[in-house]
DNA sequence: GACTTGACTAGAC
DNA sequence: AGTCTAGCCAAGT
């Protein structure tokens, strides 16, 4: 299976109403330094994909991303309930957590650091 | 098979 | 808080 139709997969796994970071895919695809080929595949993403809760390390959309075609980003997550401050998202109260794992809640602000 | 290209990231200034 | 730099890696030439 290619690279880019594991990290469809997986995109496709996050809930709504939750965000997860380029990197976060790649890790989860057993290549932590692949963000940027993350970014890549998403740039190919079929209709339907919910591209749009992947986000930067920062919470926020990406320069390119919105040239590629949308500020539909920011208006999808916060249709989904996702808040963006200041043009980033509160990745502490909406990162997805992939595996079930990391579930409770305070004590671990940042799963990935 | 050797470049080139980024929807990336962490670290240094 | 911004801006640069150097790694990174799948895909496309």
């Amino acid at each position: 299976m290619s690279f880019r139709a594991e990290v469809f997969r997986l995109v496709r796994r996050i809930p709504r109403g939750r965000v997860a970071t380029y990197g976060q895919i790649a890790a989860l695809l057993g290549r932590p330094r692949a963000a940027r080929a993350v970014g890549q595949a998403l740039r190919g993403a079929p209709g339907g994909l919910p591209w749009h809760r992947v986000v930067n390390a920062r919470g926020g959309i990406s320069r390119r991303a919105r040239l590629a075609g949308m500020l539909t980003q920011r208006i999808r997550l916060e249709q989904e309930g996702v808040a963006l401050r200041r043009g980033r998202v509160s990745l502490g109260a909406h990162a997805w957590r992939g595996r079930g794992r990391l579930a409770t809640r305070g004590g671990l602000a940042c799963g990935w650091h």
